[in-house]
DNA sequence: AAAAAAC
């Protein structure tokens, strides 16, 4: 809010806002209150009056700014005035539509909306799959003002006219960005299609790229856009240090940095869903109490999983990207990556489950010689140099049993002359921060020299200068669906599935 | 390349 509306405040902070300004009702402020919120987050703070004045929304803005709450709260207060406490289901049609690319963070959502709302008479629930439908369809046939989904879950009840879609007014696309990624395209036109034209439509996404633009201009009229900078990938709280290691070394080196920084929790990512329940076995082994959350666990495994973490009675919750995006847990002082994602934006979501909240946090990840090309792809999205350091992984034992001296770090990195300026933590001369696997202790099992760590990175040039041309990374994963195709047809027939 | 999501 660019306004002065605090005027009478008899604190003197100049231009602390808070949620009193908004006009928000007082059984939703009291919620906010009890939530322990007193300040509005900058997105909340340009979103909130936004959609209480009942625009379309286009939102960049990545969880853990806050993003649910700006688009709950002014949605309960617009619900507000028709609530009804009639019993009758009748009288609680679907009013808002929540939709978002994974159950958990369905889940997620619906807990915030379900805590917003508890003073109100409105009536919310989520629906995804993977679950038993009954309770879901009994819940939707009491009646409910708010419904949170998954696309392809929604569409089952739809079929089983479990819901009607036909009375709602608003309607909530969050990360569209990854509901596109994920193939929901063709799920959110059937769905789009079945919603009155005449509603408020708010979209948000990490990017605005064409195929969300193109998406904004087909199902958003005139919408507000509304940026808020990218708090994450600059987010001064997370210190981000990038391990070079050897691809065995790695699992090995998960547990060391666990052990050495005596972190209580941490989420480590995997690109695969095999890899992290590899890992969660090794690391289980090793004496660290982990579990693995994936795509083809059980959503009871799943749920089970994410709620024992959330308890604090898992130390490592070994993950793969379902659970990069928007998952809010609360203090989670470091992340790992231990596979640097293919896709440079996933980075950024997975660094995002730590230092939130103006806490700080760790990003540690580690990289192999075949994954420089992530690391570029990466530092070009955040448009920063990231501090790479080796590792030496002392804790397991190489499976080949070599026993060669360990390489000198020169040997192993090369000379820092051609383009090496930007890792100042290479630099013998430095004092560099004491991180894992420098203890003194008899070591030899490092494997021959790899290419990777033979020739000095390069940093792409390139790679710095585009930051001035866009703000919008180069989408580098094509949709498995010809998305451009199906975009151009929108509104076209589509094909049945 | 891999992951996610309805049955």
């Amino acid at each position: 809010m660019s306004d002065s509306a605090a005027t009478n405040t008899s604190t003197a902070q100049a231009a602390a806002p808070t949620f009193d300004q908004f006009g928000l009702s007082a059984d939703i402020l009291k919620a906010v209150r009890e939530s322990g919120y007193t300040t509005p987050t900058p997105i909340q703070a340009q979103a909130i009056p936004v959609v209480l004045a009942g625009r379309d929304v286009m939102g960049a803005a990545q969880t853990g700014t806050g993003k649910t709450a700006s688009f709950s709260l002014p949605i309960i207060q617009r619900l507000l005035p028709n609530a009804n406490t009639s019993a009758s289901p009748a009288r609680h049609p679907v009013r808002a539509l929540m939709l978002t690319p994974t159950r958990e963070l369905a889940d997620q959502v619906a807990a915030n909306v379900q805590t917003y709302s508890k003073h109100t008479p409105l009536r919310s629930t989520v629906v995804f799959g993977g679950v038993d439908m009954n309770p879901q369809s009994d819940a939707l046939r009491r009646g409910v003002e708010i419904l949170i989904a998954t696309p392809g879950r929604l569409l089952d009840h739809v079929q089983q006219k479990t819901v009607n879609l036909g009375q709602v007014q608003m309607l909530v696309l969050d990360e569209a960005d990854r509901m596109l990624d994920m193939g929901f395209l063709p799920d959110l036109q059937r769905i789009l299609n079945l919603l009155p034209k005449e509603r408020q439509t708010l979209l948000f996404s990490a990017t605005f790229s064409p195929e969300i633009k193109k998406l904004a201009a087909t199902y958003l009229r005139n919408p507000q856009t509304i940026e808020v900078a990218r708090s994450n990938s600059t987010n001064a709280n997370v210190r981000q240090i990038v391990y070079e290691v050897h691809e065995s070394d790695k699992s090995g080196a998960v547990a060391q940095i666990i052990r050495e920084r005596e972190l209580k929790q941490v989420i480590v990512f995997c690109n695969s869903k095999i890899g992290a329940s590899r890992l969660a076995r090794v690391l289980e082994k090793d004496g660290i109490v982990a579990t693995a959350i994936h795509g083809d666990r059980s959503q009871s495994e799943r749920m089970q999983a994410l709620d024992a973490f959330k308890r604090g009675e898992i130390e490592a919750l070994v993950a793969t990207d379902v659970a990069a995006r928007g998952l809010d847990i609360a203090e989670l002082p470091a992340v790992i990556n231990f596979d640097l994602p293919f896709n440079a934006e996933d980075y950024v979501h997975r660094i995002g489950r730590t230092g939130r909240a103006g806490a700080s946090g760790d990003a540690l990840s580690l990289c192999s010689a075949n994954e420089r090309k992530q690391l570029a792809d990466i530092e070009k999205l955040i448009k920063r140099p990231l501090d790479v350091e080796p590792l030496e992984v002392t804790t397991r034992a190489r499976r080949d049993g070599s026993s060669g001296s360990a390489p000198r770090r020169d040997e192993r990195f090369g000379r820092p002359e051609r383009g090496e300026h930007r890792h100042a933590s290479r630099d013998e001369s430095g004092s560099r921060r004491r991180t894992t696997g420098t203890h003194d202790r008899p070591r030899g099992r490092q494997q021959p020299v790899d290419e990777f760590f033979l020739k000095p990175y390069e940093p792409s040039p390139s790679a710095m200068k585009r930051q001035e041309e866009t703000v919008e990374p180069e989408r580098k994963s094509a949709p498995k669906q010809p998305l451009a195709a199906l975009l151009g047809g929108l509104g076209m027939p589509r094909k049945s599935s």
